[in-house]
DNA sequence: AATGAAAGTCAACACTTGTACACTGAAATT
DNA sequence: AATTTCAGTGTACAAGTGTTGACTTTCATT
């Protein structure tokens, strides 16, 4: 009675991809995350939907959805670690392309800006839902940024950049610099499609403000010599 | 049956303050606008509230909210209105008391923290609603904020703070700062009391982050000069 | 004092919601 | 081949939703 949703035992259904029942029921499971948030593509919040609207745009039947979450609540907290997974493939993939152009700072936003409207929905489920969430969502969300700002924190010092700088305060100003980035995310998505002036606009103000950042880093002061203080970031 | 928690209604109705029937209707408004602020209290989103809820809370009937508003909509944007007028007043109080500490910025942190305690329900539900709510109270609240954000950056140029940055690198900036601060409002307002540890780091934080702005600030140097640029500020 | 306006009430509607329970049928285990 | 497990279905229900129209009561005007 034991090999309650382990691998399989017998023979040989190798892949979990194909056609088995576990395989089917992580299709549902992610048909639901899926439908959830393309419910909140034009504008409906994640608190706004319903049980049964996530159901009926997944494809079934309401009760169906308790065998994969045991409510909303939960499929938002699947969602929230989603997020985090895509916020921390940007930085993966950030690490990777040396973006060297004339300008370091700008090329990074372009790759940003294009990262974020590659990764639409999430994007806007967590930078929605990082204020305006149930309080659970909410912590989970704070958890998980503090976690990217926290990677971000340590890439930089291992880039070498701000060597002076002790790594609490590198975070903090990791934490300004996330603070900026999601909410550019959200002045991104809510472009109105073709407004070139304005997203150009929009994207050289966004370029101004990390660079005022950097600068003030560069020139910022610790208090008493390197002490690894604070681990907050927010 | 009647006597409604009236005021006496005879002699002299000449204020609008006290029992005429305009007067009443403003209350009752007013009731249903507090009753959406104090449903939101413990971790609710107002996206997330019925007009039904609302009316309950406020003591009156369902039909009669659409002697107010046409719907839940409406209810919103007048509470965003109601927001930006908080968050002005915010920014003349703080134009009167010269905060004169030792440290500056640590003052004016300590006064908006006292605030934003203040006016815990506003911060909550613009904090909230500015990316999480309906596309149209979205669009209100970023207004509200750029209204904030551009007499902040008029403020510090009357200041004589910063006498070579031009007016469009001011607002830059303040978006910055602003930003910085609502969501510095969000942690506050999810402080669970009696932590001062907790609020202490926060703060410092916060702090932190404003200053490193501000040393950005001193040592920006303009593109090309004086040019009055851009107007965005997000 | 009579009249009109209008804020608030009452009852009712057609829906949607979350969840419980018994079921079916296919995959996995024996 | 027989049995068990379990993702997904179907039906049902009580409770909540937004909105309607006709009403009462109160104030302001005449």
């Amino acid at each position: 009675m034991p090999s309650r949703e382990d691998f399989p035992s017998s023979t040989a259904p190798e892949r979990e991809e194909a056609g088995g029942r576990g395989s089917r029921k992580q299709r549902t499971r992610e048909a639901l995350l899926e439908a959830a948030l393309r419910l909140m593509r034009e504008g409906r919040s994640f608190t706004g939907l319903s049980l049964r609207e996530v159901t009926r745009e997944a494809g079934v039947v309401p009760t169906a959805f308790y065998r994969h979450f045991h409510g909303m609540e939960e499929l938002g907290l699947a969602l929230v670690e989603e997020g985090g997974v895509t916020l921390r493939r940007l930085l993966r993939e950030a690490r990777r392309s040396d973006v060297q152009f004339t300008d370091m700072i700008r090329g990074s936003v372009l790759v940003y800006k294009r990262y974020v409207e590659d990764n639409r929905l999430q994007f806007l489920f967590i930078a929605g839902e990082r204020a305006g969430g149930s309080p659970q969502i909410r912590e989970a969300i704070r958890r998980e940024v503090t976690h990217f700002t926290n990677e971000m924190a340590q890439d930089l010092r291992g880039l070498g950049a701000f060597p002076g700088l002790s790594t609490g305060t590198l975070q903090m100003i990791c934490g300004l610099v996330v603070n900026c980035m999601l909410n550019a995310a959200i002045d991104i998505l809510d472009l109105s499609p073709n407004q070139p002036q304005q997203e150009q606009e929009l994207l050289e103000n966004f370029v101004s403000q990390v660079r005022l950042i950097f600068l003030g880093a560069q020139r910022w002061k610790e208090k008493s010599p390197e002490r690894g203080a604070a681990e907050k970031t927010a």
